[in-house]
DNA sequence: ATTCTTAATGAGATTGAGTCTCATCGTAAT
DNA sequence: ATTACGATGAGACTCAATCTCATTAAGAAT
């Protein structure tokens, strides 16, 4: 799965449902997006784009990217450098994300019994859980 | 405890520890968010020092919350708005933020299985958990 | 394929939280 | 009181993100 075509597929889908045109920059920054490595920054996306010959705007690029965090294509991730970044949803479970204060190394994590608890905690206050951000800052343990 | 006389004292140790000066700007700030209630923005301190007659400057809020945040007197959240806010830790357990998207408001919460999970996830991976980021963005229930 | 309507785009201006500069001020040691 | 040097403040600056608006191009209609 998550092929090429598959993924235009699905952007096609949500712009329809939005009222959006398809358009090449919209699929420039789902592509790059999608088929990248994780975790990258609007900046990093929109060089990348450009370096392919795609012809985009910074405007452009943020527009777009605000479309895929709505309709749940991509997660938006802040790790507290003051930079967004971005990662693709699709074909992707739930993680939350472990950030390695000496290489800026960010590992990924799921643990179930830590999503229940959230939801309970919520729940206990008389709310209804929506989103969550969760991130653990580690050093490597030296020995 | 935290009377006005006891929060200056823990200032001057820290200023003394740093090998910095006490001075009026210093205390303002300090007194300004161990007074006040929680949750405060950077700008908010800055104009409510000014309201009282003290005269400070943006750069030396920001300077003095740095030395407050450095040495654990004060904790810097961020709840997403893009402006960190801040939070006396002196009398403070530690605890955890839910944002309840209606309102803003901002709810405490604090649960031992949770931070004992957290250490546990970092410990698993080679890790250690040095510092944590976590709230939970939620609905109220309506029935 | 051509025309037409209107949304989408891009270059650059703008915003705003936070940082930096440096001339001046004030703490605190003596 | 004098003095040394750290602290301060006004405003310039940074940089991610947003906005403006003249121009471009989807894509529907024909
Ligand atoms: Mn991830
Ligand atoms: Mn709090
Ligand atoms: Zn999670
Ligand atoms: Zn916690």
């Amino acid at each position: 799965m998550a092929t090429a075509a598959k993924n235009i597929q699905i952007l096609k889908e949500v712009l329809q449902k939005e009222g959006l045109r398809f358009t090449r920059q919209r699929l420039a920054v789902w592509t790059e997006i999608g088929i990248s490595r994780k975790h990258r920054d609007a900046d990093d996306i929109f060089i990348s784009i450009r370096s392919k010959g795609v012809k985009v705007s910074r405007a452009t690029v943020y527009r777009t990217i605000d479309v895929l965090v709505k309709n749940k294509l991509v997660r938006k991730l802040d790790v507290g450098d003051g930079k967004n970044r971005f990662e693709s949803k699709i074909d992707e479970e739930h993680h939350d994300h472990m950030i390695c204060l000496e290489t800026g190394n960010i590992i990924e994590f799921y643990n179930s019994r830590l999503e229940q608890l959230q939801e309970k905690i919520a729940l206990d206050n008389g709310y209804e859980l929506v989103r969550h951000v969760h991130q653990l800052f580690v050093r490597p343990i030296k020995k």
